[in-house]
DNA sequence: TCAATTTATCTCGACGTCAAGATATCTGCG
DNA sequence: CGCAGATATCTTGACGTCGAGATAAATTGA
């Protein structure tokens, strides 16, 4: 064994109490897992001191990525984001409520509505993403780059073996 | 490019609109972090086959790996899976409920109460765990098991790093 | 001894999320 | 044309989570 997580304690656990289970996967998904969360910690930090959550950087960071002229349908940003249309919902009234977003009805769809960041939005979302791709780099620079860019081919292979379903 | 991810497309976004990130960081970050919610997804489904959820199963499943009688203090829950006390406080009162766990108040110590885990919850968490380890199995299948030692060994480096704090 | 501090757990209010379903609109087919 | 089904978004209610603070009990140290 050579490091000593969180996640070896429960594994070191379970084989003492369930022998028959096959762990690794379980080593595996639970380091995954867990180090979501300490990430996710690690990051809301930098949300939080520019008055965001993870829920409305994810929100804001889309629209910007996408380029001028910073706006995108609910749908599009729920498949980019992963969440269901009531939770996206509820993040676009938040935001349009603290003036970060504005939502503007199509003219060629009266159902469709277009979701674009206002200056004050962009404003934001700029500083923020700034910092939060410096924090991003504090928060994995315990690994080499070459560890790392190991790291990403094998999560990459992983994540896209399960986006294919 | 190896993959094309979800991630990558996200990627080559960030790129085009703000070239002065160095990107390497969100690229392994975010694989971690958008693995996670696939794999929570595909694990859910277990757990609520069993009436569960991934919550409850948490403190169920800490309860069992701990042993015979399965009783620990609520501190020790937390501790164990990194969420408040209020969220433990819930978790618990549902539970309860459920007739999953019992709270027995301790006589050493009049602050402290000791959740054990009800005949009922141990048949329930035993079952669920079985079926849970062989989807986790299915849910890691498509990398080897050499590509699984090697992925297993890097995110454990990196989570004894961010656990070190 | 006993007041201050620490520890263990719970309470409360705000928020994020989901699932199911409602509403309004569009599209394609007969 | 007109209606059935698809589409886009929002509504609702239940639940999980957090953070700050409340409560009560144990411990520490002057």
């Amino acid at each position: 064994m050579l490091t000593m997580d969180h996640v070896s304690k429960i594994l070191e656990q379970w084989a003492k109490e369930r022998p028959d289970l096959g762990l690794s996967p379980m080593g595996l998904i639970g380091r995954t897992k867990r180090l979501t969360t300490h990430l996710g910690h690690g990051m809301d930090r930098v949300f939080k001191a520019h008055g965001l959550n993870a829920a409305s950087f994810d929100v804001l960071a889309t629209l910007r990525r996408a380029g001028a002229p910073y706006a995108l349908t609910p749908s599009q940003l729920i498949d980019w984001t992963m969440v269901t249309s009531g939770t996206m919902t509820n993040r676009l009234d938040r935001l349009e409520k603290d003036g970060l977003i504005a939502r503007i009805r199509s003219e060629q769809d009266a159902r469709s509505v277009t979701v674009q960041l206002t200056p004050q939005g962009f404003d934001l979302i700029e500083r923020c993403v700034t910092e939060h791709v410096a924090n991003q780099h504090r928060l994995t620079e315990a690994l080499s780059s070459e560890e790392q860019a190991q790291l990403t081919q094998l999560l990459g292979k992983w994540l896209s073996a399960l986006e294919k379903e």
